[in-house]
DNA sequence: TTCCTGGCGC
DNA sequence: GCGCCTGGAA
């Protein structure tokens, strides 16, 4: 029996990092705001951010609905783009009140894609952002793609780095199965292996658990 | 395409 | 100093 190349990859991976276990978040809500905050940030400064929200309790629902818009603004100010997210925030707040009367679980436990396709109306969040909070806030199987997958899997030359968004998660979707462990884990793996090994600058190939699979690294 | 923003690594 | 960071909107 061969093993599909997504599955071989996967578990290249799993055997080098171990599991990951992401979200990093105590609560599903507290997902959410990592997932609109790190849009375009580095984590190590969501993490700045997150932590002045606990500082004033302002990791719940209510607490960022009743939260004057500049202090809201403040606190998340170290995660940059601090005016855009503070407003997304609050609309994201706003629409959870006014749909499921502030109750996430109940917001994400629809049909999957209509669900996505709720969330994805809802200004400031898009495709990876949707599918972000599906994936480690709903734990729903949404197969998240962001900039660290395109960069591996277009060295790997497994698919065309620059094709749409929904493209590329049809691809992982439509070979996968829809297994919001596997899904976890697996978005989880790639980020760190692009952190850490395959960056877009100066990529450390030559430590690399896929050499043997990657163009890129022998080309 | 450009704008939105701060912190960090190099 | 510059480029990058788990993007999205206009």
């Amino acid at each position: 029996m061969k093993t599909s190349s997504l599955e071989q990859v996967f578990e290249r991976l799993l055997d080098h990092f171990g599991p990951l276990h992401w979200w990093p978040a105590d609560t599903p809500f507290e997902v959410v705001i990592g997932a609109i905050l790190t849009q375009n940030t580095a984590w190590t400064n969501v993490e700045k951010a997150i932590v002045n929200l606990r500082l004033h309790d302002g990791l719940t629902p209510d607490a960022l609905r009743a939260a004057p818009r500049k202090r809201l603004e403040d606190w998340i100010r170290p995660a940059g783009f601090f005016r855009q997210k503070a407003e997304r925030l609050q609309l994201f707040t706003e629409h959870l009140f006014a749909r499921h009367g502030g109750d996430l679980r109940r917001m994400l436990a629809g049909p999957l894609a209509e669900v996505r396709e709720e969330l994805l109306a809802l200004k400031g969040i898009g495709p990876e952002t949707a599918d972000s909070i599906l994936l480690y806030a709903g734990g729903r199987p949404s197969f998240v793609v962001d900039a660290y997958t395109r960069r591996l899997f277009g060295r790997l030359q497994l698919l065309d780095a620059d094709a749409p968004y929904e493209h590329i998660r049809a691809f992982f979707m439509d070979r996968l199965p829809a297994d919001s462990d596997l899904f976890n884990e697996y978005h989880a793996l790639i980020v760190e292996h692009c952190k850490r090994l395959c960056r877009k600058q100066r990529p450390l190939c030559p430590e690399c658990c896929l050499l043997d699979l990657c163009p890129f690294a022998k080309g």
